[in-house]
RNA sequence: GCGGACGUGGCGAAACGGCAGACGCGCUGGAUUUAGGUUCCAGUACCAUUGGUGUGAGAGUUCAAGUCUCUCCGUCCGCACCA
């Protein structure tokens, strides 16, 4: 190591120093071994933007920290990167700069690269991945045309937003009130037909193997649990009456079918479509309701609104009339696109019947000692029975199987299980995508392109002329044979969602350069699972379910073993500056690159882990930086100033000060290891190690350096402790260090250090002593005393005495070697 | 609207039902310095004199609650075509 340590701390030659070792050495190329225990940690790619935002770099922190803990402790650590490279904003910046997509997502992605290289991280590069190669989306189109052939895909219409202006379909962020964002037009909703992948035939698995995820947050496994939302309950069918038509409608509370006054159909249901050819008032009713916006949220906030259709339909049970209204709340696309309503006993059916003055009838009437006013509210609890013929007094679950029985027998109903989840729409009216390998063709219908043909490149030397995607028009693209009758057909111009390329990169990093098939066998059995999976809070839902559907038809085609990708999960929080989220738009942003140039890699790394937990969301603060930056200054002058001595420790030569700067160091290397490995937080690990430091920086300025003796081991166990605890963290400087304290090798190949129970041994301890819960003073003893010996000191304390005298004493909670409590009164 | 989380000093935070505020920033005072900066030392929740009060608000469980339960308020994430 030619770097002098007397010197300064000069970031750019520590980290120079450092990186230059790495890359001779190829440090971070890993290969199967199966001789090491394998750990796979990976960090969500990022869409190559253009530039690094601090999000990026607080989550590739986080997951190269684990990464070279993981190592330091024996494993052999995969940490690949690669960039999700397909989606909207390559065509957004083609459009705004007059640059092609692959153009501007190639230069992006050497810069990203090129900043990640500056943080350190110990990646292995050879193994990159960029989803836009066609190296990799080629398998992505041959594992859609497996799924074509098993039937697990098909091919329904369904609705976009539709920009008439621009003549193209429009994401739900370019929506805004309604209107398309460049063209200011009334979006409209319209029907195309586009492909699905059947998730729901996994709904029940997704749902059940949630509990095998207990590496995973609670609040991750629970929101993916209520999105999936699996519900039982009855389907059946209402008669028009005057007329042969039935609909259907599903509940989940059979028990309230007495209390339907009315139903509520969508607008575009069969019967609201056919009522509206001779009702110009109900037709423009539903016109309207085609200015909608898609979102869900969107739908959800909408003042309800309704039309009567006229139509009646004839109550199952009771066989009365009830009207039939069209409601703005009941889409066509959620189960049968028809409900039942009970007013009484649903708060959104309440809300239109006052509204709309429609009847509402109460049937179910609270047990035990709850109280209902159908006056003020709806009562959504169940119940018991009332005024429901000869279902009444019976409570929800008698009522709800009798009821399943008497529609099963008549055969007009059926109980099912019925889930929320829908299934996948992968289709994109994009530009900037993976093609869908499949051609049209008139007399075959939709044919997937032969294994022979594949890849189907996306011509990349494309001009936008703003309105939809260039290979829509292109007609050297569409043009083609027909696979299966030889004829003139149309290749498939829509893309994959883009949720597809992330969906199942996890296994190609695996092996990345891998050509005869889409996954190596021998890699994917040592690599997989993910051990360690980290990325935002925000794909708790979205990408993380489509992951797990992926790996499972994965799984269903012998291309993997295992049922779930992510053995464990960490969601990190988002990195904010003066309480709002860093965003361009919000012009708070900082550039990683200028902290970079400015306190080093180092600093960057240390302040992002020292200033949050990593689940929590971080606060930006200059002047943290700057105190991220003294501490590493402080420590790299501490040992710098040191003399490694080669005097080895001999405990019994130990006195008190020096027994207790190594009970430090040992509680330290204790405390750090639980926060890396089980608790998952950096900052307290960071706290720990300037704990010891500022034990360690007293205990120099006090004591007199006694050469060769047990002053010089006690200090240089200290140091290394601190060195290997910080590695992870800081590992261009604790390289450096390393070697200044004289260790031979790297200090990323130093094995996690070991705490030594003895040195943990204190003879005396502090116990809180409380009367009535109240701290009133602490008790010195020595450490293991017994109950009646702490009672003991505390009856004999003046200032318990103080607090417990003319009282009685109740009772006494003793927790030995830390508290005695007082009840008195 | 629905689902999920979060709310503690001037600020970022710690406390894994058992001594609230570790660690860091900032601030105040002191030392070093021609000065500024750096570095080092001491202090720093609030109110008051022994002591009292404090973890968004309110209730509850417990010997003991920032931590568990419920209600409310606020903020953030997701809501299926942003990634």
């Amino acid at each position: 190591m030619s770097l002098s340590i007397s010197e300064d701390y000069t970031p750019k030659e520590v980290e120079t120093a450092a990186q230059d070792y790495w890359r001779e050495h190829g440090s971070f190329k890993v290969e199967v071994n199966l001789a090491k225990p394998k750990f796979y940690c990976l960090s969500m790619f990022p869409y190559p933007s253009g530039r690094l935002h601090m999000g990026h770099v607080r989550n590739y922190t986080i997951g190269d920290v684990i990464s070279r803990f993981q190592r330091m402790r024996g494993f052999n650590v995969l940490q690949p990167m690669g960039w999700d490279a397909f989606g909207l904003p390559a065509e957004n910046a083609a459009m705004k700069h007059n640059v092609p997509p692959a153009q501007w997502t190639y230069e992006n992605i050497a810069y990203m690269r090129k900043q990640l290289q500056q943080l350190g991280y110990a990646y292995d590069w050879d193994r990159e991945i960029a989803t836009c190669h066609p190296d990799y989306y080629r398998w992505e189109q041959w594992f859609f045309c497996r799924l074509f052939e098993k039937g697990l895909v098909y091919k329904k219409d369904a609705e976009v937003n539709w920009d008439p202006i621009d003549q193209t379909v429009l994401a739900n962020e370019q929506v805004i009130d309604g209107r398309g964002w460049r063209s200011g037009a009334l979006v409209e909703r319209r029907k195309i037909p586009q492909w699905f992948i059947k998730i729901t035939d996994y709904a029940d698995e997704l749902l059940r193997d949630l509990d095998k995820l207990d590496g995973w947050p609670e609040r991750v496994r629970v929101m993916q649990q209520n999105w999936i939302g699996r519900s039982e309950g009855l389907e059946f069918e209402f008669k028009v009456a005057g007329s042969k038509d039935i609909f259907t409608v599903y509940t989940t509370r059979p028990d309230t079918i007495m209390g339907v006054t009315y139903c509520a159909i969508a607008a575009q249901h069969p019967l609201a479509l056919q009522a509206a050819t001779s009702n110009p008032a109900l037709a423009a009713f539903i016109k309207r309701q085609d200015n909608i916006k898609l979102a869900e949220a969107d739908m959800a906030t909408l003042e309800k609104e309704g039309m009567d259709t006229g139509i009646k339909a004839i109550h199952p049970l009771t066989g009365e009339l009830v009207p039939v209204w069209v409601a703005n709340f009941v889409l066509m696309s959620y189960g049968s696109g028809a409900v039942m309503s009970v007013p009484a006993h649903d708060q959104r059916d309440y809300e239109f019947a006052q509204k709309y003055k429609l009847a509402i009838k109460q049937v179910i009437m609270p047990g035990g000692h709850q109280n209902c006013d159908i006056k003020k509210a709806a009562f959504v609890d169940k119940g018991l029975l009332i005024d429901s013929g000869i279902y009444t007094g019976l409570n929800f679950k008698q009522a709800f199987e009798q009821l399943t029985t008497y529609f099963l027998t008549q055969g007009t109903g059926r109980k099912t299980v019925n889930f929320r989840l829908r299934d996948w729409g992968v289709s994109r009216q994009r530009y900037w995508g993976t093609p869908i390998p499949i051609i049209n063709c008139n007399s075959c219908g939709a044919v997937r392109v032969p294994d022979a043909d594949l890849p189907v490149i996306l011509p990349v030397d494309v001009e936008f002329d703003g309105s939809g995607s260039p290979i829509k028009k292109m007609d050297s693209f569409i043009n083609c044979i027909c696979p299966s009758c030889g004829g003139k057909a149309e290749r498939e111009t829509d893309t994959f969602d883009t949720f597809m390329e992330s969906s199942w990169y996890y296994t190609r990093f695996t092996c990345a350069r891998y050509a005869e098939g889409m996954l190596n066998k021998k890699e994917v059995s040592y690599w997989l699972d993910v051990d360690q999976y980290i990325g935002g809070i925000e794909h708790a839902i979205l990408h993380l379910l489509y992951s797990r559907f992926f790996h499972k038809l994965l799984r269903d085609e012998g291309l993997v073993t295992t049922d779930e990708p992510f053995k464990r999960l960490l969601t990190q929080g988002m990195v904010l500056k003066d309480g709002t989220k860093m965003s361009k738009s919000q012009g708070n942003t900082v550039d990683p690159e200028g902290l970079i140039a400015q306190y080093g890699a180092d600093t960057v790394r240390m302040y992002m882990m020292f200033t949050s937990p990593p689940d929590q969301s971080l606060e930006w603060s200059d002047s943290g930086v700057e105190g991220a930056y003294r501490f590493l200054k402080r420590l790299w002058k501490i040992i710098g100033s040191f003399s490694p001595a080669p005097a080895p420790l001999v405990l019994a030569q130990l006195n008190e000060v020096q027994k207790e700067l190594r009970l430090k160091t040992h509680s330290t290397i204790k405390k750090v290891s639980d926060d890396y490995e089980r608790r998952q937080v950096f900052n307290t690990a960071i706290a720990a190690v300037m704990e010891l430091y500022n034990d360690l920086s007293k205990y120099c300025t006090t004591q007199i350096v006694q050469d060769g003796g047990q002053h010089q081991a006690v200090v240089q166990e200290a140091m290394e402790a601190m060195v290997l605890l910080l590695a992870p963290i800081v590992p261009h400087m604790c390289h450096v260090l390393w070697h200044h304290l004289g260790k031979q090798g790297a200090v990323i190949d130093a094995a996690w250090p070991g705490y030594d129970e003895s040195a943990l041994v204190q003879n005396k301890v502090s116990i809180a002593a409380q009367v009535n819960g109240k701290l009133r003073t602490v008790l010195e003893l020595a450490a293991g005393s017994s109950k009646e010996s702490i009672e003991a000191a505390a009856f004999s304390n003046e200032t318990i005495l103080k607090f417990t005298n003319g009282f009685t004493v109740r009772k006494v909670i003793v927790v030995p070697d830390r508290l005695i409590n007082i009840v008195v009164s």
